[in-house]
DNA sequence: CGCCTAAGGTTGTACGTATAACTTCGGTTT
DNA sequence: AAACCGAAGTTATACGTACAACCTTAGGCG
């Protein structure tokens, strides 16, 4: 590979077509209307396509002080649910012009506390998800153009926040159990200190406390099937009455609930009814299929990044939460 | 947000520390020793922290004419796989002050040619994965040292591989369904033009020609857990005696492998085994748990950001493959 | 006929950084 | 005492781009 041969530069363009520097930055700025003939303009063009010239991006970001590259920080990377927010977000910077950089925060990468230390690219706004605090607190120091995905609004110092509507989803969850006639539930709660669980168990919780007769056990597990196992297991052997059903938050927490459910040799649904959120490909991978919320991830990436672009233009971005919707299948259905 | 106030450069510092902008630049690029003294260097460090100063990464990349960012280019972004490889790579750039950008290929996003246009950050190198012939052609066209994943090193124009030792895992699936005495197969392929496959193919083909009696259908299917299950359904139901072991290309397509044997009333391991590749958490979350061929993802990145370092450094990289380790499982058992 | 204007460019500069080349000065060596 | 030297800086410059401000020429017009 030819590693000393230095790329070609505007000047090259510009000596190649008989021109001076600027007119290649005209031309191929796409500002010559009036300024440069349509002749000369093509000379540049040719020549740029010749050389196989590329703008240089460093100089470009420099002089513009901006670069049209936002950052998308997302706590890990081992579901299809970020993917998803990625590819949503994507498309609409891609229409504007812009590029998303991929931030998969902690847990083994460099320093955990600094985000922007990974991402060498300079940055022209960050979209957030379901951080912890120390890293949103670097981001504040920034004084970045920030949107925050399933964040307290009340508590996001002012950043602007796009929700899911996660709460009407755990309503929509309570209603379909408690009509089957269900009354005694475990609730498997992701052990992650965030706002969109917190969010949760609140609204769980509120809503069969108007239910007479009703009891809530709260499990917890780190998000992921092999953690869930263990604490579900417990949860379901504990002593007194077995609850009839799991509401787990999060599909991953429902697939390690069907694990444990196996082991102890309980039937879904006809011994144990178990529901999800997310709606992965898992969900409908799992047998008996499972009822769970569905979250539209790549809307919700897009309603991020337009946030986001609202926020660079000095524009309010649109409020209201997404909505979901509780996806009924196999893995429900009235206790015994 | 103060979003008119610009951060504070080199030379805001150097005026606050009544030093000049070279001495700022010597005092934190850690080249002081012998040229500013200790006392004045803390001074301006002192003076770095209270403005919050940060440098421009632009203006840096442009003056060194290299950014110390490489570019990961996978194929969608759908699995765990690549969340593993991406790590292994992040901390092994991490640790060489390198950091890494994600480009999760085509499918909707932006123009698919063009993987550089989305990644706006000017790149030092390319890490590829499975790539579509086309794009590789641009990546070419950029001369940027390149390191393919998963590749044919013969077929890979110079560039530097890095592969996992894909033949010798299929040898190992193949073995082990032959002492359990199957003779009858289905290869469940994934319909994706990408050499990993290709060895796949030629390998389980080249074993099972070695022994008599031996017959196997070919099925394709897009890679995904509800793509594989017609491609399945299809084949198990075809005429002539039933295939007693289906050989998945990987763990989704074993999953949709699942479902339809499900549907035609079959029962895993007693009427037919299943063997995947990957070992995503999907493997051992399914009932019954999948025999499949255990590949390290992150060590796979690892091996590749590395490769990628040494052709950055006109070393070369070192080679063989990675070596991958078959699950057994209780997807398989001997035939009925 | 001289002046104005528009077309079609060019010249010059700034973005913020890293570093090569120079300066200054107190102390040492010969 | 002259020459030298290392320490501790400073000055100047280049990276490649975008764009404001300037220049030149030819034609139109009063």
């Amino acid at each position: 590979m030819a590693r000393g041969s230095t790329r070609p530069t505007s000047r090259d363009v510009a000596q190649a077509a008989g021109v001076s520097q600027a007119a290649v930055s005209l031309v191929l700025g796409d500002k010559w209307r009036g300024r440069v003939s349509e002749a000369t303009a093509e000379r540049v063009r040719e020549a740029a396509r010749d050389l196989g010239y590329r703008p240089n991006l460093a100089a470009r970001n420099l002089r513009l002080g901006r670069t049209r590259t936002v950052l998308l920080v997302v706590p890990a990377l081992t579901t299809e649910f970020f993917a998803g927010v990625y590819t949503g977000a994507a498309r609409v910077a891609a229409e504007h012009g812009f590029g998303v950089v991929l931030y998969p925060s902690p847990e083994g990468i460099g320093p955990a506390r600094d985000p922007f230390a990974s991402a060498q690219a300079a940055l022209d706004g960050v979209i957030a998800s379901s951080m912890a605090a120390d890293a949103l607190t670097a981001i504040r120091g920034e004084a970045l153009p920030l949107v925050m995905l399933d964040s307290d609004p009340a508590g996001s110092l002012g950043a602007a926040t796009v929700n899911l509507d996660i709460a009407d989803g755990v309503r929509q969850v309570a209603e379909h159990l408690l009509s089957l006639g269900h009354r005694r539930f475990i609730h498997l709660a992701a052990d992650v200190p965030s706002w969109t669980f917190e969010v949760r168990a609140r609204e769980l919780a509120a809503r069969l406390a108007e239910v007479p007769g009703t009891s809530v056990r709260t499990a917890r597990a780190p998000i992921s099937i092999e953690g869930a196992v263990a604490s579900a297991e417990a949860a379901l052997s504990a002593p007194g009455a077995r609850p009839t059903a799991v509401i787990c938050d999060d599909d991953q927490l429902a697939a390690g609930t069907y694990k444990a459910a196996r082991r102890l040799g309980l039937r879904i649904p006809d011994d144990l009814s178990v529901t999800g959120v997310d709606d992965l490909a898992l969900a409908t991978a799992m047998d008996p299929e499972l009822t769970t919320v569905h979250l539209d991830a790549e809307l919700f990436g897009e309603h991020g990044m337009r946030a986001l672009l609202a926020v660079l233009e000095d524009r309010a971005p649109e409020s209201g939460d997404i909505p979901v919707q509780l996806m009924v299948r196999s893995s429900t259905a009235p206790p015994r």
